[in-house]
DNA sequence: AGCCTTTGACCAGCG
DNA sequence: TCGCTGGTCAAAGGC
């Protein structure tokens, strides 16, 4: 089994090239946040939600960060001291921290931490604690699986993540979660009169949509498509004006979950493909035996 | 046969 | 009010 730093190099060789553009990091190392995991996110290309182009020298954690769940989220984590020294197991294996509305989870390949986790969760009155196995981590390493989203929020709620490595004050790196709408789902579809209704909600965040609730990709069209970890259906193509590549529009597969996601040729950058996602998920990404049935 | 994509129609917002 | 535009629906078609 390769070691993480191993893979770590073959993903930068082999992934970053498919990520380009002006002001667009490939996958380096400090791109990756949980470079073991299926959750792999990339800085992107905008972050509408964040009114900001970002370039290779703006991190996440160099974006707007005041808001009170922020500071409070960061004298949590920072006043724990089981926190830092699980975030000091580096190189084992892998180990994830992320913070999903008032909750903290961590994943590790080696649970002997479990209960530190859970004890730094309880501590901090948060709730839940995930562990990975090795193998089924590994698994998808292999298969370079990628999720290129922000990190889902279950709880659809303000969300933040946490990266586990230090700044120069010493203190836990954060990224923010980028999305900070919020959808309800319907259980049910809506019936026929409703239809309307719920479009009309859609239409009236529409514009704001596009300025501020979503976060745009760009990946090389020359390259070999790379999964971002979730089932798409296609439900739709327009041409847009002035443009010479059709739009297609896509829903995530899972019932309920309200993302949605845009793949056009970049107008741009030309020979790159613009993804942007719209929302976040509701729900983990599905296992990596249902993806590979599609 | 079932799942997914295609594509024309429909709708609301906007100028 | 009307036409344009983009987002969505859903039947039909393809695999």
């Amino acid at each position: 089994m390769d070691t993480l730093q191993h893979f770590l190099s073959e993903s930068e060789t082999d992934i970053s090239s498919c990520f380009v553009g002006e002001g667009i990091t490939g996958i380096t190392s400090e791109d990756i946040w949980d470079p073991i995991l299926t959750q792999v996110l990339l800085t992107p290309w905008k972050d509408h939600s964040k009114a900001n182009i970002m370039s290779p020298q703006e991190g996440f954690h160099d974006t707007v960060w005041e808001t009170p769940n922020c500071c409070e989220l960061e004298a949590n984590i920072s006043d724990s001291k089981t926190c830092w020294k699980f975030a000091d197991l580096e190189d084992e294996y892998l180990r994830e921290s992320s913070v999903q509305g008032s909750e903290l989870s961590m994943t590790s390949s080696d649970t002997s931490h479990c209960s530190e986790i859970e004890e730094v969760n309880q501590q901090n009155a948060l709730t839940r604690t995930e562990i990975c196995t090795q193998e089924n981590l590994w698994m998808s390493v292999d298969n370079q699986r990628l999720n290129i989203m922000p990190h889902s929020s279950i709880e659809g709620d303000d969300s933040w993540a946490v990266d586990s490595t230090y700044e120069g004050d010493g203190s836990l790196r954060k990224r923010p979660i980028m999305s900070k709408l919020q959808f309800k789902s319907n259980p049910l579809k809506p019936k026929a009169t409703e239809i309307m209704k719920q479009k009309r909600v859609n239409l009236h965040s529409y514009h704001e949509r596009n300025v501020q609730e979503s976060v745009e990709f760009l990946l090389r069209n020359n390259t070999t498509p790379i999964s971002d970890g979730y089932i798409w259906l296609k439900y739709g193509q327009k041409n847009i004006k002035n443009s010479m590549h059709p739009r297609s529009y896509f829903k995530c597969a899972s019932v309920d979950c309200p993302i949605k996601k845009q793949v056009e040729e970049s107008s741009e950058i030309e020979g790159c493909v613009s993804i942007t996602y719209f929302g976040k998920h509701n729900h983990l990404p599905p296992s990596l035996h249902a993806l590979r049935r599609r």
